[in-house]
This record gives structure tokens, sequence and C-alpha cells, in this order.
DNA sequence: GTTGACCTTCCAGTGGGGGGAAGCCTTATG
DNA sequence: CATAAGGCTTCCCCCCACTGGAAGGTCAAC
């Protein structure tokens, strides 16, 4: 197969699939004419790749992961733990997420969006005195 | 002011608010020995910038709202159409991180995590074939 | 033989800074 | 007066995970 099969199958841009070997995550071979030649065990590297990246796992996550899908000895204990450690990352980034969310809710609401040019979004970040809210 | 005065006052390292010099955020002068020097307006400026990133609105957003901070016709509405459409952003966000979330909630649930080697989780990643969950 | 689709490598850029080197300026102290 | 400490300057590379594009090689079809 070449890149533009294997970007097909697994859905990945070639880009992609061309950067995941210059990091070390697939390793094709090359054809006498310089061309990547991957084997199917390659394509499917990439499709678990991409839906590891897909929930969120850096690349060196994914490359653990990869890792321990390769070694049948692997212990699920191993599996779990990185991805109950991604699971506590997602959810401080939510938290992050939601408390500003919560704070710019609150100062698009309080804001009349007319013509004057009166703004209480402007003013908390002139000013961000804790007053009541 | 010198920048580790102003740096101080904002909370912004020095690093940073001489990258928001380079672009164009803030324009400290010069003192006769190359020093930057910070006017009030200036530290000002610095603080609303600080407050602004940390509600997570981006340099060219800041930007926006810098200069509708200095605008003092501005029309309430634009200030509101910009936090409007940031807080957009931010649903999505959450959006995208709560589905991520679900799905390795659900696969880490199903994870025995112990020494052996089935793990529901590699499998899901090797196949993500849809059954029910 | 020539088009056009595919492939290759390499370089540069993204956002929002951080780390650190090399070198000036200022102030305090011995 | 010398020097040491700390602050300031510019400069360049690094982070992540790609993405875009240029310049050029390869291959199948017509």
């Amino acid at each position: 197969m070449n890149i533009g099969d294997v970007a097909k199958l697994s859905g990945l841009p070639a880009k992609t699939i061309r950067y995941y070997e210059d990091v070390g995550l697939v390793q094709p071979l090359r054809s006498t004419n310089g061309y990547r030649t991957f084997r199917e065990s390659d394509a499917h590297k990439l499709a678990f790749l991409g839906r590891a990246r897909a929930l969120g796992f850096s690349i060196e996550g994914c490359r653990s992961l990869l890792k321990l899908y390769e070694d049948t000895d692997r212990a699920s204990a191993e599996v779990k733990q990185i991805a109950e450690e991604h699971l506590q990352r997602i959810d401080r980034k939510i938290a992050e997420l939601t408390e500003m969310r919560a704070t710019l809710a609150h100062l698009v609401d309080a804001c009349n969006g007319d013509h004057r040019p009166d703004c209480p979004i402007l003013t908390d970040l002139a000013m961000a005195q804790e007053e009541d809210v």
C-alpha cells in the first residue's frame, strides 16, 4: 500500500502519516522507487492512532498505548492508568473552561449590547473589582 | 516603570509583556539607556490583557477588545458580539471534551485494571466497532 | 510524449509564549 | 575604585501536532 491508500483507510492525512513516521510511531518499508510501503499491520496501527488521537491522547500517550497494544503480556492495569490520567486531564480542562464560561456568560448577560458605549464586559476586564454579582 | 515593576503589577511574566509589545498590544516608551518605560496607562492595559487572556480570549480577540476599550464611542453591541462568539467557542470546546470524556470514562469503567492482558480500552482503539455499549 | 495524479524531501509557519545565552546598566558594598 | 548582584536588552531555539507549499521524481493512461 502507498501512503494515499493507507490515508484513505485510516482517515488520516498523508502529511500526518509522514509525521507519525518521523516521530517513530510507524515504520513503513520503502519500495525501490523510494515510496513508502505500508503493510496491513501499519494500516492497523494508523487507525489505532487516529482513534487514540480522537480521544485526545497526546503523541506520547499514543506511543505508550501502542507499545502496550503490541505487548501481549501487558497488564490491563497499565493501560487503565494511562487512560485514567488522561481522563483527569480532560476533567481539569473541562472545569477550567466551565469556569471561564460562567464568568463570561455572566458578563455577556449583563451587557445591553446596544449602540451606547457603557459595557460591563469592558468595565470588568478593566477593573475586575470583586463586587457582588 | 520598568518591565519588572509592571510585571509585578499585572501578574504577567516579563517575557509575556515583551511578546505583547512585539505583537503590538502595548507600546511602551524607551528611556535613554534602552529600557522600556511603562506609563500608568500601559500597566492598566496589561492588566486588562491578563484578565482577557484568563477568560480565554485569543491575542486577536484581546486586540479587538482593547481597541473597543479605548474607543469611548464604541457600541456595547460590538463588545457583546465578540464575547458571544468566544462563548460559543468555549461551548463547542466543552462539548468536544465532554464527548471524549464520556467515551473514555466508559472504556476505563469496562477495564478490569489487573495483571491480565485483556483490555477493552485497547480492543476499542484497535477496532472501534459499533456495538452496544 | 505528455498530461495528471501520485509520491518524495525540505523549509517555514501556526499560538502563545518559555528557556537560556551573551552582553549592557545600575546600585550597593568592600 | 573594583566588583558583585540583579535587572534589563536582543537573539535564537524549543514546545505541540501538525499544515502549506515549493521543487522535483515516478507511474499509468492516452
